[in-house]
DNA sequence: AAGACCTCCAACCGCGGAACG
DNA sequence: ACGTTCCGCGGTTGGAGGTCT
C-alpha cells in the first residue's frame, strides 16, 4: 500500500516523545504501524519502535558500560560476532544499537592502536592476516579486526546455523585477544575507583516530562 | 579564539523472515 | 499456497559536542 501522508523524519521533540509513551502505554509496544496511526504521530511505526526501543523504554540503563559490560561484549561478540541483538539480549538494559555503536569506537580505537604496533613490528600478533597475501591493507586489517564475524563463524567457514547454546568454555583464539583483555583491565583498574551508579547522562527530557509518565502510569497493568 | 578533526550516538535504510488474511 | 504487511536486525549516516592544534 503507498503511504501518501508526510512522514516526519529526523530527531524526535519532546512532545513526540511523550506523545509516543503514552501510547505505548497505552497500547503496549507492538503493532507499531497500528501505534503510528492512532497516536497522531507522522512517523512511520518503524520510527516508533526504534524511538522506543533505543531510547524511551524506562527498562534501558542509561550511560556509560561498566567494566563487567565490557568484558561481557567482548566475549559475546567474540562468540557470535555481529549478532547484535542477539548480544543485547543477555546484557540487561542495553540495545543492540547502543552495542554495536560502543563497538564500532572501541574497537576502531583497538585496531588504530593494533595498526600501529604491527607497523612498527612487521611479526606482529594480528593473526587475521593471511601471512602471504601481501595484498591486505591496513584499512582491511582494521576492518576485519572489528567487523569479526565471531568464533562461530570463523569456525567453520561455510555457512553455519545459529545455535544457540551457550557452551562455556570455548577457546578464546580469535584474534589477539589477549591484547583486549590487557586493555580491559587496564580499563576496570581506572574506572573501579569513579564507577559511580550509572544513570550520569540522561537527558534532560527525562528530568522532567517523561519521568513523571513514568510516575503517573501504572506499568503493572500492561502486557 | 577559531578552525579542523574526532568521538559518540540517535536515527535512518534495506533486507529477510515471520505472521496474517 | 500465496501475496501482503509488519517486525526486527545489521549496516550506515549525519550532526552535536568535545578535543586538539
Amino acid at each position: 500500500m503507498v503511504q501518501e501522508e508526510i512522514t516526519r523524519r529526523g530527531p524526535w521533540t519532546e512532545e513526540e516523545d511523550v506523545q509516543l509513551v503514552f501510547y505505548v502505554k497505552l497500547f503496549g509496544d507492538r503493532r507499531w504501524d497500528f501505534l503510528a496511526k492512532v497516536s497522531g504521530l507522522k512517523r512511520t511505526g518503524k520510527s516508533c519502535r526504534l524511538r522506543w526501543v533505543n531510547y524511551l523504554n524506562p527498562d534501558l540503563k542509561r550511560g556509560k558500560m561498566t567494566p563487567q559490560e565490557e568484558r561481557l561484549v567482548l566475549e559475546l561478540h567474540s562468540k557470535w560476532g555481529n549478532r547484535w541483538s542477539r548480544i543485547a539480549r543477555k546484557i540487561p538494559g542495553r540495545t543492540d544499537n547502543e552495542i554495536k555503536n560502543y563497538w564500532r569506537t572501541h574497537m576502531r580505537k583497538k585496531a588504530q592502536e593494533q595498526r600501529k604496533k604491527s607497523s612498527i613490528s612487521p611479526s606482529s600478533s594480528f593473526s587475521n592476516s593471511s601471512p602471504s597475501s601481501s595484498s591486505i591493507t591496513h584499512e582491511e586489517n582494521e576492518r576485519n579486526f572489528y567487523d569479526t564475524g565471531g568464533l562461530e563463524l570463523l569456525q567453520s567457514e561455510g555457512e553455519k546455523k545459529d545455535s544457540d547454546q551457550e557452551q562455556a568454555g570455548e577457546s578464546m583464539k580469535v584474534y589477539s585477544m589477549d591484547e583486549i583483555w590487557k586493555d580491559i583491565e587496564l580499563l576496570e583498574e581506572n574506572e573501579e575507583t569513579m564507577n559511580k551508579p550509572i544513570m550520569g547522562s540522561i537527558s534532560p527530557l527525562w528530568d522532567y516530562s517523561l519521568d513523571s509518565l513514568w510516575k503517573d502510569f501504572d506499568w503493572s497493568s500492561f502486557r
